[in-house]
DNA sequence: GGCTGACATTGACAGCTGTCAATAGGAGAG
DNA sequence: CTCTCCTATTGACAGCTGTCAATGTCAGCC
């Protein structure tokens, strides 16, 4: 079972360009044009999402590793089990990480395209 | 270094001192290498002065006119002028903003490079 | 000098956020 | 079924954040 943050559609590696969260958002350039307030408010809602150290930094551990269960997450990350737990919900509701329960263990990694997505929305 | 840096153009500002991701801190891409603490804290720190609409809608319209003074931008961002101001400054220690006293008004533009280096910290 | 206009700062308040202890849920092993 | 392990949820708390009214500051104009 995949466990996305809106749609639940399985993208089993599917390569394609998905925008992050609500879906709408995310699809203005910052810099070319004054922004609407609606797509200000979802880029700022990813945004949110990525501000913060401890989750920055389990991006980072499951963007090198490519795949990585939460138990891997809760000694490098040095935070309570349920603290990391909160902070992969965050990340799967702004549509950065996906999850696959397969047994007992949870597998992380990256939502394709996301992160790409925002830094097209910040003027790349 | 994701703040001004003081490049070889004339970008003086008046008033305020920023000190925020000084150091190591912004040099990793996300995407390569797990983050150290400090990495992720200097990101994020930038991270969540962007997470914020009207902070955006505000970046967005310094961006595309290039030059504004506090006062164009109370009417677009419907917000007090104490809100505006705060927003200013927290961009400004972000390393985002930069202002500029002239006469009464203060004129705010976009720290050169800075986006630049965000985008290239979350993976470009 | 006093006045006016443009920003900045302070104080206060509601709402959000990161954290952990305690608890619950659910899948595999015996 | 029971027991164990991994993960998710709940409850509580401290700290941070966005907002505005009130006030302060400073430059230019009379």
């Amino acid at each position: 079972m995949v466990v996305t943050g809106s749609t639940s559609t399985d993208d089993r590696r599917t390569g394609g360009d998905r925008a992050a969260g609500d879906g709408d958002g995310c699809a203005a350039s910052l810099v070319s044009a004054p922004l609407s307030e609606a797509e200000a408010v979802a880029l700022a809602r990813v945004l949110a999402a990525l501000a913060d150290p401890v989750r920055l930094r389990l991006i980072s551990i499951v963007s090198s590793v490519g795949e990585v269960c939460s138990c891997d997450l809760e000694g490098p990350l040095a935070r309570s089990q349920p603290t990391v737990s909160h902070h992969t919900k965050v990340l799967v509701e702004a549509g950065i990480l996906v999850g696959e329960k397969r047994g007992r263990w949870t597998w992380w990694r990256l939502a394709p395209g996301c992160l790409a997505e925002v830094r097209r929305a910040l003027g790349g």
